[in-house]
This record gives structure tokens, sequence and C-alpha cells, in this order.
DNA sequence: ATTCTTGCAAAAGATTTGCAAACAA
DNA sequence: TTGTTTGCAAATCTTTTGCAAGAAT
């Protein structure tokens, strides 16, 4: 599955780009590239921080992961395939899944004829991107 | 205005500050601190980068400016005080206003329950940001 | 007079790149 | 074999910081 998607998206399948993928799919938050790097190393202690940006490239390349920009010049990834709608923590940066079920229409509930009108506009609407802001008080 | 809402935030109102407030005060798009730099250089050359970096955060402390984060690890500024959403290119990062009313109720259009259920789990809502995403045809 | 801000250069943090050796197909 | 990927170190990019001189109150 893995290895398709990677393949898919004319990248090779490395021990490496694996286990970021397992890792990533496994946990919980949304971690950075450096909190990946930690984690991975403890499988593959040889794997270096660039290994693991170009695997988290090659995974956002293969459809496998997303990248989520982060306010401070850093970013987290998320390797859930569909799409969901996210918590951020205005503090610490962390993020989690919402879990509330994405809503594919909320752009014209928010006013019917918006595409269309974006469009006549000259923007090309491919999608949107809700975050909840807050604290998590526990964390 | 600038003035006032600067020392509210205790800071002090100086050239540098106004100039960079002005510009992102008529600029259409939502600039980054290097665009900033480069526009308001032509008003007052000797300005430097770490200065502009530094009059952003103070507009953003007086509450006179957004940063908004930026999927490429730099930020971009908005200066209206509104609430309101906006229009990403995905693929060169520019930022536009999206000409459409905030609702305050989205959230609890989602889900009815979703603030009391969050605040529930341990998150306490403050706000949410929705993004619009897509590319400028033109531009 | 006192405290904050500027401009400069250097530092810092995140990410990317060049390259030779190792690996996947 | 052939083209990719790895690991390392160095480079790059954005943003922040230290500090002496200058500006604001």
């Amino acid at each position: 599955m893995v290895r398709r998607a990677l393949e898919a998206a004319g990248c090779r399948f490395t021990v490496q780009r694996a286990a970021v993928f397992h890792y990533l799919e496994q946990v919980q938050t949304h971690p950075t590239a450096e909190d990946v790097y930690r984690a991975v190393r403890r499988k593959l202690p040889r794997i270096s921080l660039a290994t693991v940006y170009k695997a988290l490239e090659a995974l956002v390349d293969a459809h496998l992961a997303t990248k989520l920009t982060n306010g401070d010049g850093s970013a987290r990834y998320d390797c859930r395939g569909d799409d969901h709608y996210h918590l951020r923590d205005v503090e610490s940066g962390e993020i989690r899944d919402l879990p509330v079920e994405f809503d594919p229409d909320l752009l014209k509930k928010l006013d019917p004829k918006l595409i269309e009108r974006l469009s006549g506009s000259g923007f090309e609407v491919t999608g949107y991107r809700l975050e909840v802001l807050g604290r998590f008080s526990n964390s």
C-alpha cells in the first residue's frame, strides 16, 4: 500500500520511507520533522534528519501524507487520507484531528454562489481548510 | 489611531511602524515581511529588515495586524481588524480576503454541541480559521 | 533623563542541497 | 546496470537577537 503509492508517484520504496510512514500512521498528534526524526531513530539509528525531510516530501508527493503549516516556520505532518478538520493549540502549535464529520458543502452554506462567483473573478476553488483554534488545557 | 493602538499595547509610535502599517493598509494582497521591506524602503531607504520584523510584531501586539502562516515557512500579514476568511493560492502562496461575511456561528452549524464537547475533552475554543484553497488564474 | 527603538551584523531554527557511497529496480 | 536514495556536512532561507547609537516620551 505504501509501496504502491510511492511507486505511483515515481518514488522508490525504502525502509526509511516506510518507517516514517508507519510512525505517522500510529502517532496521535501531528509531529514536526524533528519529532519524526527522534522517533524513527529508535528503529533506524543511522537515519539522518535530511532523509526524514526527503521521506516526508516523498510521502506528500505520493498522497500518503499532508504537510500542515505551522505558525513558527516549522511544519507538521498528517497521514490521514480523508478530508478532515484540525484543532490547533495557539500557544504550543500542537495539532490534533477534530472529531467532526467533514462537510464537503460547507462553502455553499456560507454562500450558495461562492464558488461560481470566485471562479468568475479568476479564482479556481480546489478545496478549503478549517481549523478550530484554542488551547489544550492538559499538555 | 495607529499611535493610540501602539500606545495601548505599550509600544511607541515611530515613523517606521507607521510606514509599515500604512503599506499593509493599502496593499491588496497580504505581503511577506520581505515584500513589506522592499515596499517601505521606497519611503524610508535606511529601514532595515529587522526593523520591519519588529514593526510587524508591534502591530500584531497592538492588534493592528494579524500574522498569517504560510506554507513555506514564511509569514504574511493582514491589517484588517475584523474577522474574515481568506483565499489562498496553493501554488504561489498568495493570500487575499474572501468577500463573504464572517459567520461567528459556523462551528455550531458543523455541530451544535461542538464547543461544549471540546471543552469537556480539554480544549478551550477561542476561534476558528477558514481558508478557501485554489488558484488565481491571473497573477 | 529615561526607556524604547533602530540599524547593523551575527545567530538561530527549519529546511534544502551537493556529493559520493549504498541501495532498489 | 541504471537511476534513486541515503547520510553527511555545508548552504540557504526566514526570523530573531545583541548591542551601541538615536529617537520618543
